[in-house]
DNA sequence: CCCTGATTCGC
DNA sequence: GCGAATCAGG
């Protein structure tokens, strides 16, 4: 695999985001996280303050911003630190986001339209970052759908988000 | 043993 | 320029 205009970007960006090397490896594919770094170095990006980081990739979900926050935000799961296994290997990582997909039977999703299931890395700035599920579990994942530049969430999380009490207490926001 | 980034060096 | 091997560390 060569780097291509596309693959450098994303390389930048995802390392600028604070992203592993594998993490970066497992997103681009067709590469090792020893390339990722070689060409990190190559390209005389910043590398990280210090070396060996830590094993446990720690990752606090970022917020939109205080004042656009819902009152109804689901705190606990965006307060938490979450804490996946996905400092794994690359091919842990897709063995498991396979099995997530074939296996996962929507709970309490008869509310909500639809949704990829996307994992934190792999949201950017123009998807849902609503929170699914529970952030201790393996199932946890973001809504995904295409969002609007203005919003965090897709159109219809933003109206759950945004919608007064009273208006939305009829929905079933059980995520 | 899992992971992390850093460096070297043959290709 | 590339990246596997290796190193150094948590």
């Amino acid at each position: 695999m060569n780097w291509t205009d596309e693959r450098v970007e994303k390389l930048k960006r995802l390392w600028a985001e604070g992203l592993s090397a594998s993490q970066i490896a497992a997103q681009l594919g067709g590469v090792s996280r020893n390339a990722v770094i070689g060409k990190v170095h190559r390209l005389n990006l910043p590398g990280r303050a210090k070396a060996g980081g830590s094993a446990t990739s720690t990752r606090a979900v970022k917020r939109p911003a205080p004042s656009a926050r819902p009152a109804n935000y689901p705190a606990r799961s965006v307060t938490r630190t979450v804490t996946r296994t996905v400092g794994a290997t690359a091919l842990k990582e897709e063995i498991d986001i396979a099995a997530e997909e074939i296996e996962f039977v929507p709970p309490s999703n008869v509310v909500v339209p639809i949704s990829r299931k996307l994992a934190l890395t792999d949201l950017t700035e123009r998807t849902c970052k609503w929170p699914m599920g529970d952030p201790l579990k393996d199932d946890f994942h973001f809504c995904g759908v295409d969002a609007s530049e203005a919003s965090p969430y897709c159109g219809y999380h933003a109206r759950l988000a945004y919608q007064p009490v009273a208006d939305r207490r009829k929905a079933a926001v059980r995520v």
